[in-house]
DNA sequence: TCGAAAAGTGGGAAATTGTGGGAGAAAGTG
DNA sequence: CACTTTCTCCCACAATTTCCCACTTTTCGA
């Protein structure tokens, strides 16, 4: 599972240094070929295979909806092959650079089988909000959370 | 089970040394690998089996649901593998400290499965208000504590 | 109460990791 | 086809982390 924080820097060129703790992890599983992709403030970085499995499901929801069809027109559209280069960098293309707000200083997000790439300054304030948010405010009953204990 | 409270000092480097009461059993419950993650507005320490029980569980929220997805990116973005080292000490990443305001004094308390850890003043301020608050008040009826006795 | 052992604390220095930038190769543009 | 821009590969330096040693404080038994 990936996991954990890194703060980051993006230099002139729009490269990153992935985190050495999971450079091994993501060279074993897919030779380090990675998957950038936008989300709604952030982008998504998969290992390739992950990101091969979304995108099958991702492209079988019928795209009568429309909601559907849009994430499928953004995630589909933005979604980049990127690898590691021999010191453990990715390029993070200009196109996702501009869509997430990303300029110099980042924060990378382990989500499991992907990462999270956040403007700093953009990540910090959502977390903030959510820290100061009462518990279960506004938001409905949190049905699925009932039986999660920490 | 894990209790008790501890003062204890973050050395420059943010340095921690597990109270050594602890430390045979996260060593043999883990080998002394651990897993801190943040939480509104402490740091979460458990040893990494019962981390990875809770994660199953977080991870399995599906994440339609806002409140579930931003505890997702929250407890599973932050959670970073720490471990002991020769002096039972673990090293508390930046990125953690500065989230739950830890500095030098530091308050470390068990429970049950996990530690909290908590920047000292923090904490008094918090237990010192939790004791002055009129039990119940604005909390609804704690139902689940229906049956629970001191 | 004293002494020895254990626990807690601080810090130096090597090794690893993160960051910046040059220069040639490739691709896009008019 | 010439020119500009972007990408890739390389090297070099800066920052952080890790490992190790040393010293201080506390605990516990004699």
């Amino acid at each position: 599972m990936i996991r954990g924080a890194s703060k980051i820097a993006l230099d002139t060129k729009g490269r990153m240094a992935i985190p050495s703790r999971y450079r091994d992890a993501l060279t074993s599983r897919s030779g380090g070929k990675l998957v950038a992709t936008v989300d709604r403030e952030c982008l998504l970085i998969y290992p390739e295979p992950d990101w091969e499995e979304f995108e099958r499901n991702l492209m079988a929801v019928p795209n009568v909806n429309p909601v559907a069809r849009r994430l499928q027109q953004i995630m589909m559209g933005y979604a980049t092959d990127i690898r590691m280069d021999a010191h453990g960098r990715v390029l993070i293309p200009k196109e996702l650079r501009d869509v997430a707000g990303l300029d110099r200083r980042a924060t990378l997000l382990g989500q499991g089988n992907k990462f999270e790439l956040w403007d700093e300054d953009r990540w910090n304030a959502k977390r903030d909000e959510w820290f100061t948010v009462d518990p279960g405010e506004g938001l409905g009953p949190p049905v699925e959370l009932g039986t999660l204990t920490f």
